[in-house]
DNA sequence: ACATATAATTCATCATATAAAAGAAATATC
DNA sequence: GATATTTCTTTTATATGATGAATTATATGT
């Protein structure tokens, strides 16, 4: 073991060995385009301010991008008040690109059409199943998706310029492999061969909590944060985290499970194998196995586990305590699960959203003051939860965010390179 | 409500509003000295091959630094076994700059005086007490901590160009303010005026495990790591989390509290109020309401907590069951609080230390595995936990980090400047 | 009409890094 | 031992990229 005192064994030096530099410093391009597109709408001169450049630069870059096409100037009569030259409002050209995001699970495939705006031009749904199919299969149904955006967007398929997919799954994805997902037979499935030989665009896979937190970091609350959590309840418990700006993917790509986090020692099982995992208590098979106590068993049988969640939701509402309070109990876990999220990241915002914000029970305002109640601290301040309204289609706008983003790099650094 | 599917009402735009960037790009001066001290020692050729800027980058940086008297070359024969011109090896002149690294405590206070090549110089301590002190008692226990230093190290106290300290608190990095500590009477005190009366140079203030993350970050095996956690169990359960290469201080500067994440729910009273906590399982006070079943009730009363847990774990370790179990206990409840870690983190690597780390009951075979076991899933690979023995040293030591960082930041731009 | 204010453009200039060539200092080979 | 080879370092001419200051453009206010 190191001897800690004295480590400069000669030459052994000190600091972190991994260049945090890997964050390439953003090229005034980059970072103007970026500008413009993160305000909309944005004069030069507002820009040369807001980045600390000249205003010099500010023309010479902006003609680089208009002449590639990235860029253009609004002509509209923008009713200025104060005296001077009225600045000219530069925004994105939308048709620069087009960019496609997917959603699959295992209820419905959701994918929407995205111009070079951030627009959503179109969106589009697919009946889904639970059974898991072969890649090929599931390609099939992206393609489907892919033609249906382009039809009904009345753009050629030819004209898109990347394809973002989130999926339920374990995903690498700086290889695009998935490693896993509910929906494949198979695993490590990799994708890219098979559709770069059906379509001429990139492809970015990610698991589906990444998507719909890039989709608040993009288009959401999580804009003017560099740091938040995102908390899916679907099927699974899942977390997505931004840290400094950036989505944070964890070590082994497997994605943040809070969902396994312990809530309880040697508590309920959970599918997983474990004991008191807040999934357990959480979880469609752990809503549904007190059913039976709270509604009439005769009723149960031929159900699907969401049936009998809407049924025990209805119930609730209607004044069925015992119904009621089996959502409450729920409710109190995901309270400790929250509180956990906030001791050990202290987020100024946790996002919640996943098809289970339908039960509001889980989000009763006694849920809430219990989880402030647990993580109160002399110091600390309290941390805000907002509660976000399930709708695929923002997921599928997440997935939009890594084909987007890379399109846009690329353009730009071609722009660039072609001026020089 | 925001509506997600169309953001964009006119000129909304997309995107973080927060510029990522704030990363300023490390300038080629900054980046090739953080290379040699890292490195140790390094020649022009092989930083400029790693750094990937030209050799005639190279010489000219070089050149800088060496007038600026912030790198040296090295002419001892490094027994070379290829052809060509030998390199000739760089390093970081140690005389640049002298800093101190202080950490705090209730029990003791320690210093470490560090050259600029991160080599410790001399270290001292100093007794402490439990009883809360002013600010100025405080800084007086500081100033005779650096005094003795310079002492010791022979160097005079102008000599020292920063220090920085950790303390178990609650401290504002940014404005230095001490928010809250255990040893100080009065909150929000800011050292920063008094401390500038007697001492011309720099004094930067964090949280002590803050301290020991960096530490391990500069000098330990955290090294090679872009991402990973220390966990300490000292009278706390704290936790410091370095994401890309920095350290993650949280929104609220509280520091992250995995002492209370809730390991139960309604679980056993804590310190804080409240039910469930880890610390509650693993705090001293914890363990010791448990002494009285296992040990000879007459022995305990006038014992000091720590007296007492030492005595338990003696006779856990002459074979007393009962007094075994009670750290085996203990030990199961930081199994789920470190599984809890690494569900929500997905960290290569957590670093384990503390004063309490002498108790390796806590960190039995059975109790990793258990903690292996409930973080286990499909996909993902075990965790890495690294026990690190206690050491004061390390933790000032830390403290360090900021004050050298800070210092050859300044220098280099000042080296920069001057050569223009 | 004229002063004032703000935006955008032009252009000479500077700072930074590079590529290529030359020089330096070692080993390998004949 | 002379020469070739290899590698590191320095020199120098050059390209890049951003700047600052002057200029032009276009509005409002009096």
């Amino acid at each position: 073991m190191m001897n800690y005192m004295y480590p400069s064994a000669i030459g052994a030096g000190c600091g972190p060995l991994l260049q945090s530099g890997t964050t390439k410093a953003a090229s005034l391009r980059q970072q103007f385009f970026q500008h413009v597109r993160a305000n909309g709408r944005a004069a030069r001169a507002d820009v040369a301010r807001a980045l600390k450049i000249s205003a010099g630069s500010a023309t010479a870059v902006t003609s680089d991008l208009i002449a590639a096409g990235l860029l253009r100037e609004v002509h509209e009569p923008t009713r200025e008040t104060g005296r001077g030259r009225p600045s000219v409002a530069l925004e994105v050209v939308p048709s620069a690109a087009y960019v496609v995001g997917i959603k699959l699970s295992s209820r419905r495939h959701s994918a929407v059409l995205s111009d070079f705006v951030g627009n959503v031009l179109a969106g589009v749904t697919l009946p889904s199943s639970n059974q898991r199919r072969t890649p090929t299969q599931l390609l099939d149904q992206m393609t489907t998706l892919i033609e249906m955006l382009a039809q009904k967007g009345e753009i050629s398929v030819g004209n898109i310029g990347a394809v973002g997919v989130g999926l339920p799954g374990i995903v690498d994805m700086e290889s695009g492999v998935v490693r896993w997902c509910s929906l494949l037979q198979g695993d490590d499935v990799d994708f890219a061969p098979a559709f770069a030989a059906r379509f001429d665009m990139p492809l970015f896979i990610d698991n589906d909590t990444n998507m719909l937190t890039l989709a608040e970091l993009w288009f959401g609350e999580g804009r003017d944060k560099t740091d938040f959590a995102v908390v899916t309840i679907e099927n699974g418990v899942g977390m997505g985290l931004v840290v400094n700006n950036t989505l944070y993917r964890g070590s082994h790509g497997v994605g943040l499970e809070l969902g396994h986090t312990k809530v309880q020692m040697d508590g309920a099982l959970c599918r997983c194998g474990q004991r008191g995992c807040l999934e357990a208590y959480l979880g469609d098979y752990a809503l549904t196995r007190e059913v039976g106590v709270a509604l009439d068993l005769g009723e149960m049988h031929n159900r699907t586990p969401e049936d009998l969640l809407d049924l025990l939701f209805d119930e609730a509402k209607a004044g069925n305590t015992a119904a009621a309070t089996i959502f409450r109990r729920a409710g109190r876990y995901l309270a400790v699960g929250l509180s956990n999220v906030v001791q050990l990241f202290d987020p100024p915002l946790i996002i919640i959203s996943g098809e289970r914000t339908r039960y509001d029970y889980l989000f009763a305002d006694e849920v809430l003051a219990e989880m402030k109640t647990m993580t109160l601290s002399d110091m600390r301040k309290p941390c805000a939860i907002a509660i976000r309204p399930w709708d695929d289609m923002v997921w599928a706008h997440g997935a939009t965010v890594p084909a987007i983003s890379a399109l846009s790099d690329q353009f730009v650094t071609a722009c660039e390179t072609s001026n020089a």
